[in-house]
DNA sequence: AAAATATAGTTTTAAAAAAAAACTTAAGGT
DNA sequence: ACCTTAAGTTTTTTTTTAAAACTATATTTT
């Protein structure tokens, strides 16, 4: 920081330090999953600019802080959760998306199973409430872009990464995972070959576990085998849906 | 700009303004593609800091300028061309990451056919070579983590869009582009099968063309569809090899 | 207590796609 | 003329996917 800073003129002799005038933002695209319909966390904005607006949670960067411990900050402010799946999707810098300043924005989503959430609306937020992905209401800053490529990044890469068990419970049934992917990818799959081509992963353990009160035969429950997946992983194996 | 900073304070009392003061820049990964190896375009520093070491092409993002063009505008000073394939893939914004001030960058890949590239050496770079993605030097600040992350990616997308067009020249036997696929996946194809798959996605343009000056029976030219490619895609096609 | 219902889970068969091998074709080189 | 090399096609086998029909096990209803 106290490099002198002819150091680092640029081809056009602009000094250094008049480059460092960016804000840099986290927004977080919360996904979530209940009763066969994909929903993402919005708050109500409380503060200025857009305050009353509906928005994606997010955050400035402070000068101290990784960009995925702010993310992981504003998740653990909204859920009180901290080992929540989180990855970084695309950042968004256009000159004019911020009223006050130029702040470029990375956004990032994340995966929470449905048993594990409580949203809590902090100071930051009046409100803070689900929606679901194909019935969302308008969105502050240039948040509805960014919510938009969020959901594309998300149904992309739940085909060739594992990661449509984070939006379930820790145990599920069969079923429900192919009600989630069916869900998420807007198509229907056959159920003895979905069975099939999991199964044949190995990347569920069966559990000695079967679904409680339900009135028809019960499912039996499943989980996903982090570990196992690894391993794989390592051989060049990739997930594909 | 004038707006008030006391309407932007964040929960902690931080002023607005106190949050601008990061750098940002784009790094850019540049895929090439000969005699069957992919490649990189790297410069080597000509100033401080890392000054000498081997490096991404990328430059400080000016306060005025959007991500695309600045990312632009580095492929251009550094081939040439203008019109090429870009995408952005990661942003990188640890906080030790630049030794002289809190600079984020932003990543992004492009790929240039084989024949349409001419690196240019400008004032920034003593010197500019492509170097086989097998066989790479040491580089400067975290560009060793960027350019693994870009290649990465690369091998991913490759396989569900149909970028892999993009490295070779306009017109292209089906060899070349199995060549391709195969040096890009690390894995083999099995020829009649990789041609009926192609082909039955009707992306490709057969030319009244024949490959010349080769010892053996020239090879069909053909190209890329592109028109056709944004057809399909809306019907919801997507692209898999 | 038997029947209805609902979903879990399996088996079987048919159709399509992928894998593998063997072949024909067309250019230049010797 | 014939060899070499790679292009491109045809045929056969094997594996996957698709579809339909089936059995199993829980609760709810009659």
């Amino acid at each position: 920081m106290n490099t002198p800073s002819h150091f680092f003129l640029s081809e056009n002799n602009i000094p250094f330090k008049d480059y460092l005038k960016f804000g840099l933002s986290v927004d977080c695209v919360v996904f979530g999953y209940n009763e066969g319909k994909v929903q993402v966390l919005l708050i109500e904005r409380n503060a200025e600019p857009f305050k009353g607006s509906w928005a994606l949670p997010g955050e400035l960067v402070p000068m101290n802080a990784n960009l995925e411990d702010s993310a992981n900050d504003v998740l653990r402010n909204l859920t009180g959760l901290s080992n929540i799946f989180m990855e970084q999707f695309y950042t968004f810098g256009s000159v004019d998306r911020h009223p006050a300043g130029r702040v470029a924005t990375v956004g990032y989503y994340s995966l929470v199973g449905s048993n594990n959430y409580r949203p809590i609306a902090s100071s930051w937020a009046k409100s803070i409430r689900w929606f679901d992905i194909d019935d969302l209401p308008k969105l502050a800053f240039d948040h509805e872009r960014i919510l938009q490529k969020g959901i594309n990044t998300l149904k992309r890469r739940v085909r060739y990464r594992p990661v449509g068990f984070e939006l379930l419970s820790e145990k599920f049934t069969l079923s429900e995972l192919q009600d989630l992917y069916e869900a998420l990818l807007d198509s229907k799959f056959d159920k003895p070959n979905f069975r099939k081509k999991i199964l044949s992963m190995d990347l569920l353990i069966q559990l000695d576990e079967l679904q409680e009160n339900v009135s028809h035969r019960p499912a039996k429950l499943f989980k996903f085998d982090e570990s196992r997946y690894r391993v794989l992983r390592e051989d060049g194996f990739v997930f594909d849906i």
